[in-house]
DNA sequence: AATAAAAATGATAGCTATTATCAAGAGGTA
DNA sequence: TACCTCTTGATAATAGCTATCATTTTTATT
């Protein structure tokens, strides 16, 4: 299931999700790939996004405005979501980390989402 | 915008989200309502979800598997993702609340989601 | 009660992000 | 070359959800 062979189209994916803070959906990786690609298609965009993920190369945010959203930075850390524009921005604190062993819960992992408006929308 | 009228059905989906601890989805909402209202219809159960959610009655806890989770309990409480069954728990501490004027961003709320496996699903 | 206005409903069609399918293409290996 | 596996573009299909609309129910007013 590990992307074993080459791909320069996949390859160009993660590059661009590294560079990128914006944390892009699916459409929009597509469209930022059609300078360089201009005969990809969006199958492609996201059968590389699954495979980028489950590779743990990138990390899916969330589904915000009914289109996921995706990361190039696996570290911990939080994300603040504008409800104004849609603009999701890394926030500095990591979520806090839960003990594991509470209740027979197994915590693999936590997320925390700000919500509110960013400084574009709110005009500061 | 706001609920005014007397909707039996509407009544009965909020009263079952108070019920319930199992963070219902519409679908699942739509079930368990149809041995009192067989006829109900699945637009009603969506359209008096989003109004019980704009009147700030209920809360959309978040999309999980595809489907958007609705709970009856509004007070700020984390949630524990079960990636396994795709069960939804509630996580007994608040979300820390965040400073709001950090940067010009104005935070209005926050999520605090756990994600693992559920104590049926890791067998304790 | 009678009537009119407003809201709610069921049925159904439509939308959109995402996934599955499949034949053709590219790259590696012997 | 032949063979194998992965990848790709095109396209069809899926699923959750939303919009529409004619009919019914509820509320307000007289």
């Amino acid at each position: 299931m590990t992307a074993r062979n080459n791909s320069k189209k996949r390859d160009a994916i993660l590059r661009r999700l590294k560079e990128v803070r914006t944390h892009p959906s699916a459409e929009y990786v597509y469209m930022s790939m059609k300078s360089e690609f201009p005969s990809i298609s969006l199958g492609t965009v996201y059968r590389n996004l699954a495979q980028l993920r489950e590779a743990g190369l990138i990390k899916s945010v969330g589904i915000f405005g009914g289109e996921e959203r995706f990361d190039g930075d696996t570290s911990d850390h939080a994300h603040f979501i504008c409800e104004s524009c849609g603009a999701v921005h890394d926030f500095g604190e990591p979520p806090p980390v839960f003990s594991a062993a509470s209740d027979g819960f197994r915590v693999e992992r936590s997320e925390l989402f700000y919500y509110g408006s960013c400084p574009e929308c709110c005009g500061g």
